[in-house]
DNA sequence: GAACCCCCAATTGTCTACAATCGGGTCGTG
DNA sequence: CACGACCCGATTGTAGACAATTGGGGGTTC
């Protein structure tokens, strides 16, 4: 989807910070994990500079939290954390939703929809579903964020809240109970596209988005009641 | 409104970066000068590495720009740039504003209200009607995002867009040519928040920011011409 | 036995120095 | 004049050492 660990990017900095941020994300390295600076150093066979510069960036991204004198720790997101930034996907994504009626090209769309095709069709064979649940719902809104054509949303969206939203799928292990109606939705959306409707297409964004959190909301009350 | 050049923060390297931000923002570094570090590193007094992360933080902020093996400069914001981060303030603020009028307390309101009173002061003076402009207006949008009380949109906004909005008046030393009519809206906006009105709030703020876009759009046009 | 203080070990923060790598400019050649 | 090889500067990577701060353990006192 971005970087992968085994790519050859510029610097030894790059390639650390794209392989913490990896484990991070994927769970390799639990919620509330101390990270010592010599033990990381000696995983990724790097040395404390460049490894210090990549932590100072996943900081900037939240995926980090510092204490200077004291150490750095994987965040542990709160529920209400969680909430908060689908709040702010429903702002973004619906006017990603809007902006790709108006800028997506005919074999965009196209793409999308083939992109469903495909989706559905795992769903029937109700094979591999947890990956439709998890990087396929993700590879759905990837695209139509693309499909906007904005550089500054593309970038906040891409770069900085989508690997919160997938370590949180990891550190929850949230599957959703409800792919059948997700995939109806991304339906929908995608009509609206094909039809250049960008209201129609902001409006069931939001709502599909706002259903996701209620979903997320109902599944994990339980475990908000226990943690207060 | 953040973190003074003056503070004592913790570390060195959150110095630098305090400092170095404060230093592009307020346009003391010009846009696409290329940034040394050993230049640098003297300019601040530290050494290289504490440099370095600052750099890295900064450039997670797209204030900075680097390319490996070649060096650091100062981002230059296109027109387009930010008109699309416009594009995301009305989106993101809108939310603000309609979430400011459920949760910010009547002594933030009050507070707000104050500050609008000051404002129209200054308008009626004539008197340093470049700060209301430049950092009041700011300041106005600035209590609104707090008043969300939503931390990561917080975050966002004050830690994220915001530098870039500054950066960019200093920039183009864009001045509203219609201060009186931004304050009138101000104080609508305001009356949803006292009245309690979220989706008033909302409607008002996107349409602020939207006339604000619009008036950047037409005063930069032959800028845009000129450059194409 | 509990509370407090002090000291020490561990970790982080910082600096200096040197090797390695890359890009751009220069010079020479066809 | 175009093309290519070379060199030089800057940036990046690494190592080592030392300073600074934190948190906890041990001892003392009430």
């Amino acid at each position: 989807m971005e970087a992968l660990p085994t790519d050859d990017s510029r610097t030894l900095a790059d390639r650390v910070f794209a392989r913490l941020q990896d484990d991070i994300v994927r769970g390799e390295l639990l919620p509330g994990t101390k990270l010592g600076e010599a033990e990381l150093a000696a995983r990724y066979g790097v040395s404390r500079g460049p490894l210090r510069e990549a932590i100072r960036r996943l900081e900037s991204r939240k995926l980090l939290e510092r204490v200077p004198h004291v150490g750095t720790r994987v965040v542990s997101l709160s529920l209400n954390d969680l909430i908060e930034i689908y709040h702010i996907r429903e702002a973004l994504e619906g006017m990603a939703a809007r902006l790709a009626a108006q800028h997506m090209s005919d074999a965009e769309i196209a793409s999308l929809v083939a992109l469903l095709g495909q989706h559905e069709q795992q769903q029937d064979l109700r094979e591999d579903v947890a990956y439709f649940q998890r990087e396929g719902d993700l590879d759905f809104h990837y695209r139509i964020i693309q499909g906007s054509h904005n550089h500054t949303l593309i970038d906040m969206l891409i770069g900085g809240i989508y690997h919160t939203v997938r370590m949180y799928r990891y550190q929850f292990s949230t599957v959703s109970n409800r792919p059948q109606k997700a995939l109806q939705e991304h339906r929908r959306i995608a009509e609206a596209l094909e039809a250049r409707d960008g209201e129609m297409a902001e409006i069931l964004m939001r709502r599909h988005i706002s259903r996701a959190r209620e979903n997320i909301e109902a599944s994990n009350s339980q475990t908000l009641e226990q943690s207060q």
